[in-house]
RNA sequence: GGGCUCGUAGCUCAGCUGGAUAGAGCACCUCCCUUCUAAGGAGGCGGUCAUAGGUUCGAAUCCUAUCGGGCUCACCA
């Protein structure tokens, strides 16, 4: 039992004894930093039950806890607030009782296990920086969930299939003379994003051309050759035509290469892989018991439709009337598909961007109508758009950001501002690279973490790079001073008993305690952002405790080893916090 | 037009289930490197929380309307 619920219960004790009332609840506050006290009792609700003054309630609720709880050492009331002011011996216990903090905060084992799916790319083009925050986001929300005592399976469909790869497999044959990425040293997503561009280039000049023959525009834009050859080339994929296969395996592969290298270079995995080749027919058998259930109905038609009008939505269709799925139906069947591929899932996460809302909306309202017990804990983790300062980002305009060069550009920032500081001089090249890398990646995650992910992102370059303040290399930075404390100060492992504590001590360990509540909280709401302000948080008491009180100075040796404990177990939860981000935390820097 | 969503300092963002005088960083101004990494610290300037109503002891937070930005309303994926 911690200590606001033994606290809790002490106040409603207090109120029963005093005003021979019973107290539903009680409600809790940090205490502001103007006033003294360590936690904060709001008088305000309880007048409900309690008639009289608040200020008096409050006084006399504080003398009970005085006398009746051991840590609540004094107490002051200002307007209906109770501040309560714990021993600094009861810090100093808990913070003893955390022989270490490595793994603080993080829980073990609750039955519950989530497939969390992100990324998701379309194979025609390489990934591009809305790409990057579904990435960081899908993979952050996976690490808190694991540290909140939840199992995650992390995958990916991979939508390898469809009109998108064809038109760059058409502009191949026709312009690639046999171009590899081996021969041209390219990247393979770069290089059939190249194609896929040079399709569209085509594709516009045929138009325009057909449109100079008196053809409008609409009719021009279906009758271009490119596009009609790339729509047959799509039907002799579904008719399994060997060539076709084989052209499409090829350039798949070298895409898959590519953009390994770039969720290598990210530094994020998958459990399982599922690609929209092998699922794209699933779903029709779920159709078909949906009729039965009446779930769906048929249209005169023959289209199938899921009447939602009763939850205030439109109606949908889930299979047309020829017969043939659509998203939908992909999309329920892939869902049933991985509980039967894992059983163990009691939920599922999907990451994509804000423009599916409804899309998901429907499909979970779908698969709740269908009666699986799964469908309760789906959730769709929504983001914003990444903007930029010239406007949104289109891929045909060639505006988008491209992930590897921002990676790249963000390492070269980092490279100017630690060469100019000049204080990893003695590193080797490698070393310093690897250096770089971690800064420049720390910076640009936590500018995207860091931010509510249903708010879009504007995507300052400049300010992406900075290192000053709330961002990741100031943390990172942090962390790699800390490391050096402890390199310098050698730990003697005795135990402290300090009774009196600093106070910047004192409100680093009241930091600390927050830790485990807030990986809970993130993982409640999906949030690394919580993470990400948390850790800031910390950063800051602990650089003011840096700041105000000597480390390795200490006058005796116990507050010395004490001091260096502290700054241990902040650098540990650091650790920790931006694991859980998918940031690494560099020694030295 | 219907639905969803966002609107907090000049800029980028926090603000938990309603609670005390709305908080950080950047930018601007003042101090602090002979001491453990100054990518730092201490302080100042800066707000009608889009607007108007409502709910109550109390609203940035909840409700309603309005204004503004975004997304979405395909037998596309």
């Amino acid at each position: 039992m911690n200590l606001q619920n033994t606290l809790s219960e002490k106040v409603k004790q207090a109120i029963s004894q005093l005003y021979n009332t019973s107290l539903e609840s009680v409600e809790f506050q940090s205490t502001r930093k103007e006033f003294e006290g360590d936690i904060t009792v709001v008088v305000f609700p309880m007048l409900r039950v309690v008639k009289g003054n608040p200020v008096q309630i409050g006084e006399a609720i504080g003398e009970y806890l005085v006398a009746n709880v051991d840590v609540v050492i004094r107490f002051n009331v200002v307007k209906g607030f109770l501040n309560l002011v714990f021993s600094d011996t009861y810090f100093v216990d808990f913070f003893n009782s955390v022989s270490d903090f490595s793994n603080f905060g993080k829980q073990t084992g609750t039955n519950e296990t989530y497939m969390v799916e992100y990324s998701s790319p379309n194979t025609n083009k390489p990934l591009h920086l809305g790409h990057v925050r579904n990435i960081l986001l899908g993979y952050s929300v996976a690490e808190i969930l694991k540290a909140s005592g939840k199992k995650a399976y992390k995958t990916q469909i991979i939508n390898d299939r469809g009109i998108h790869i064809c038109k760059s497999m058409l502009a191949w044959e026709k312009f690639g003379n046999g171009e590899t990425p081996e021969l041209s040293g390219l990247k393979g997503d770069k290089l059939v994003g190249n194609y896929y561009v040079k399709f569209d280039q085509e594709y516009k000049k045929e138009v325009l051309q057909l449109m100079a023959e008196g053809l409008t525009e609409s009719e021009a834009k279906i009758k271009a050759t490119s596009l009609v050859k790339a729509q047959e080339m799509l039907r002799k994929w579904e008719a399994g035509n060997k060539d076709v296969v084989s052209l499409w395996k090829m350039m798949n592969d070298w895409v898959y290469d590519g953009f390994n290298k770039t969720y290598q270079s990210i530094g994020v995995d998958f459990d399982t892989l599922y690609y929209e080749s092998n699922t794209y027919l699933l779903g029709k058998e779920v159709i078909k018991e949906g009729l039965q259930k009446e779930v769906f109905f048929q249209k005169k038609d023959g289209s199938i439709w899921c009447d939602l009008t009763e939850d205030g939505l439109d109606e949908k269709i889930v299979q047309r009337r020829d017969g043939t799925a659509v998203y939908m139906t992909q999309d329920i069947g892939t869902a049933i598909q991985r509980v039967k591929d894992y059983q163990d899932i009691t939920g599922m996460i999907y990451t994509v961007g804000n423009e599916q809302d409804y899309h998901f909306k429907v499909l979970f309202l779908i698969l709740k109508k269908l009666g699986y017990q799964w469908a309760d804990h789906l959730y769709h983790l929504s983001y914003g758009m990444v903007d930029l300062p010239s406007g949104k980002m289109k891929s045909r305009e060639g505006t988008v950001v491209d992930a590897d060069d921002l990676i790249s550009d963000m390492a070269k920032t980092a490279k100017k501002i630690s060469e100019e500081l000049g204080k990893i001089d003695d590193f080797t090249e490698k070393e310093k690279e690897h250096l770089y890398h971690t800064i420049g990646l720390g910076a640009l995650k936590y500018y995207i973490l860091k931010v509510d992910p249903k708010k879009r992102i504007l995507f300052n370059p400049e300010e992406s790079v900075d290192f000053q303040g709330n961002t990741g290399p100031f943390i990172q930075y942090t962390y790699a001073r800390i490391q050096s404390i402890l390199r310098k100060g050698e730990l003697s492992v005795k135990s402290s008993n300090l009774e009196v504590l600093h106070p910047k001590e004192k409100e680093l360990i009241k930091q600390l305690q927050l830790f485990p509540e807030t990986i809970q909280q993130a993982a409640a709401q999906y949030s690394p952002a919580l993470i990400a302000n948390y850790t800031y948080e910390l950063v800051k008491s602990f650089n003011s405790f840096y700041q105000n009180v000597s480390i390795l100075g200490a006058d005796f040796e116990e507050e010395k080893s004490f001091r260096i404990k502290l700054s241990r177990a902040v650098s540990d939860v650091i650790k920790t916090a931006f694991g859980l981000l998918g940031i690494d935390v560099p020694e030295r820097m």
